[in-house]
DNA sequence: AAAATAGTGTCTTTCAGACAGTATTAA
DNA sequence: TTAATACTGTCTGAAAGACACTATTTT
């Protein structure tokens, strides 16, 4: 068979035990709204490399054994290194999707690894436990860690981010702050249930500007599928009052159209 | 130093030489417009598996003895297997960006590959020569690989993909109708000046739809930063006809605000 | 001469944003 | 009673799309 040995010539060059040692990990980078600011689920390190800074839950993935998908790596890190999956149904609701891969050759100290990065939308949730090799997991708020435009942190930050985490979570936020113009996501971020001025808070948590309410709430519900009203109406009301807002679901479309623009971003253009 | 034993361990413990192979492949998505259609440059595996068959343009990351971030593999890959950078000029031009990065346990069937996919558009470049583990390259019109909505190919479909390749493929040209709507990247697939009408062939192209030639005139022009003119007036007409059209270059826009919306999304829209 | 094409003018519809106004609730 | 809030009405300007028209070129 010579099919069959080229094959074997081509394993025996080109197997990476022998050839090229190569890491794989998962980060993923989850996202919550708390009393109105962005949070980042992040982990305090227990081992080397830097031992006790703020780093991105993840870990490496299993590759040979036991094999498993990559997205399924970041649900098992993110329950892992948090315990949030211990209730079923708080992971359930939650939004996955691939950020981006990171490969820089110096980013982690001791070997080549390359971090497949996870980007996770999650409505409020339990405070997060340590597990796994965290030492400490909590919800930080996103200003809380000086992010720049760069993707670094600002000198005089307490909170330092390991390796590149920095610019993963610049990288994830910017890309939730795009994915709101056009998709439904914001929703992720809400219970089951939700009002138009809790949406708009959402959408001005992330994008970090007041919204007009009037008009916020006329485009969502003039937008197919946005969302379903469910005739029920909140038991709450504003903080300083006002009437009692309507609940409603989110709805079946996957894109916004015509799209939820943000305001004024002249500098994002050139 | 404790700390240094701490790292010592960690290393002992998650070695992925020991623990778990992970081998790290870099697939590229190259785009050109020829003859007003969409073209992908693709090879013929000389090698097991999938030997014969056509697939993107790829290969193994160069990961410790010579370390190479993500990018500089794609290009490395792109040249070795199509001689495409021999001349210079020819890449550099060119549009590069991260797809996403393909993991399924069972998308190779040697071992464990995770592919980092590279989506390229190249404006209309020489034919390709074949290289490395290739046994030919070509530029191959989109439509006669039979993609589907779902990411594989039509029964039927002469010009089999290897692997997952036909959903990275997928996965790119959706990505490439996605960025025409809000980034200047149509311009990616001309030469450094170009006629509007040359653009709005390489919108039609991609998107497979016909466009209203005299407002898309006006709105490319309207968009600030879109293109600049050169005042020159470019030497060729239409096919069968009509005045000789003016000759642009890139505007320095990053982003087009507004955007240039595809009509007609419906489908996609629920 | 006929047909195709580049580019411009104009009208209608849609939509975002500004502003005003009413009803409902907490402080 | 005051202030904040939910929601609705109305106006204006921007922009997309349809259509028409002129000028220029090939066949």
């Amino acid at each position: 068979m010579a099919e069959r040995d080229d094959e074997r010539e081509f394993l025996a060059s080109y197997d990476p035990r022998d050839y090229d040692p190569v890491a794989v990990t998962v980060d993923v980078v989850a996202l919550t709204i708390r009393d109105g600011a962005v949070h980042v689920l992040l982990v305090r390190r227990g081992v080397a490399p830097y031992q006790g800074l703020w780093a991105l839950p993840g870990g490496f993935v299993r590759g040979v054994h036991e094999a498993e998908d990559l997205p399924s790596a970041a649900v098992r890190e993110l329950a892992e290194e948090t315990g949030l999956s211990a209730k079923a149904g708080a992971l359930s609701r939650m939004h996955l999707e691939q950020l981006g891969t990171y490969g820089d050759p110096a980013r982690d100290p001791r070997m080549r690894v390359i971090s497949v990065a996870y980007l996770a939308f999650a409505p409020e949730l339990p405070d997060a436990a340590a597990g796994g090799d965290a030492a400490e997991a909590d919800w930080v708020p996103l200003a809380a860690l000086g992010l720049t435009e760069a993707g670094d942190q600002r000198p005089g930050t307490t909170r330092r981010l390991a390796f590149d985490h920095a610019r993963i979570l610049s990288d994830g936020v910017e890309r939730a702050r795009a994915k709101l113009e056009y998709t439904p996501l914001a929703t992720a971020f809400c219970p089951a249930e939700f009002t138009i001025p809790e949406l708009r808070a959402v959408y001005e948590a992330v994008w970090g500007e007041e919204l007009h309410a009037g008009n916020f709430h006329r485009k969502v519900l003039s937008v197919p599928g946005f969302v379903d009203g469910t005739g029920a109406t909140s038991d709450k009301t504003g903080r300083r009052g006002g009437p009692r807002p309507r609940l409603y679901r989110a709805g079946d479309a996957r894109l916004l159209h015509p799209a939820l623009l943000r305001p004024s971003r002249e500098d994002d253009i050139r």
